[in-house]
RNA sequence: CGCGGAAUGGAGCAGUUGGUAGCUCGUCGGGCUCAUAACCCGAAGGUCGUAGGUUCAAGUCCUGCUUCCGCAA
């Protein structure tokens, strides 16, 4: 098929390497600008910029897509049989999604109608989610609402992080597209409508949310430090400075003292005690400092049972 | 050239106004013990990130470079 691949992040790699190695013809890839990012404000290029780079497709980068003229007319002229939007960080103008024969097809890194937005890996940790997986779904005008064409779950571990989540889910995003796009092709799957009145909204991240309420659960603290992992990371305070929390255990021991409150410091980490339950620290960063165990913080630094985090 | 911090034995840290490199943990050997992640004794292990400079003398002061980290985007 003649294809129109648009993404952005690592999240879009896999797809677009698997349209390659399945020898779809792609003439152009839309991807977001270079920009100044991280440490020192070096300019960087996306991710799919790079992989279209190596395979020598054509890439487009338009700061709005919506504004750029020139755009629909490159999309126009292709005259492509499809659109496949993974993870590309800008909305298309109905004018484009209104081009291609078999439409606009989108990869979501959920099972919809839940947790529509840009966030959903996430946000599905946050709320303890036990299942979760990407939907293949037709785009329409609205955010995350055309009708959905095929669904593959992915159970969350305990274990799982935001990080490793996104990782597991990148790749079965890509198998998923492989196993639909046959059947697109041949018009054999059916358009499932949204039940639009159990959509639920997963918004981008911000740092807000990353201070560790206690008073709250310890599962849902953990929760959070898990959903909230690699970025921006669960955080709460010491000392007036910020400690990183990247791996913690729920406890539930009859221990009580007041919320916030540091039971115990040894190897096995730092028992705080939350609104329900003690949650025990093991890994942890502060500012300046590595990402490290709390059995290694320990080594050369002292924390004080009987401190409150806040 | 966005702002700032850091680089010291396997790990985490200390090292005061430049003058013989320390601590905690780990490792190895020995001891105590019914036993131990506990305790006691002992040992190994570092050209102090890299290149140069100042000095009688540099982990410590100055400059370049590399790497890592926090904040801001």
């Amino acid at each position: 098929m003649k294809v129109v691949f648009m993404g952005t992040p690592d999240f879009a790699v896999p797809t677009l390497q698997m349209l390659i190695d399945n020898n779809h013809e792609i003439g152009l890839v839309f991807t977001q600008p270079d920009r100044p990012k991280g440490r020192g404000n070096k300019v960087i290029m996306s991710p799919v910029k790079e992989l279209a780079l190596k395979y020598n497709l054509e890439v487009m980068q338009p700061q709005r897509l919506k504004a750029e003229e020139d755009c629909y007319t490159a999309i126009k002229n292709y005259n492509p049989d499809i659109i496949i939007v993974v993870a590309f960080g800008q909305i298309l103008p109905e004018s484009i999604l209104n081009i291609p024969k078999r439409g606009c097809i989108n990869v979501h890194g959920s099972l919809l109608p839940k947790y529509r937005g840009a966030g959903p890996i996430q946000w599905s940790i946050i709320e303890g989610e036990k299942v979760t997986g990407v939907t293949i779904m037709y785009m329409d005008k609205g955010l995350d609402t055309g009708d959905m064409l095929y669904k593959k779950e992915i159970i969350i571990e305990e274990t799982d992080t935001a990080q490793t989540l996104h990782d597991k889910m990148m790749v079965v995003g890509a198998i998923a597209l492989e196993e639909a796009l046959p059947l697109i092709e041949n018009n054999t799957l059916e358009r499932e409508i949204q039940n639009h009145d159990k959509s639920t909204y997963a918004p981008m991240l911000n740092k807000e949310l990353a201070k560790i309420k206690w008073e709250n659960s310890a599962s849902s603290i953990n929760n959070l430090i898990r959903g909230l992992n690699p970025w921006p990371v669960g955080y709460t305070l010491y000392n007036n400075q910020p400690l990183k929390i990247y791996k913690a255990t729920i406890k539930h021991l009859d221990k009580t003292a007041p919320i916030g409150t540091i039971l115990s410091v040894d190897k096995e980490g730092i028992l705080v005690q939350t609104g329900d339950g003690q949650l025990l620290i093991e890994e942890m960063q502060l500012p300046n400092k590595k990402r490290m165990l709390v059995s290694e913080y320990i080594k050369g630094n002292s924390i004080l049972a009987g401190e409150i985090l806040c």
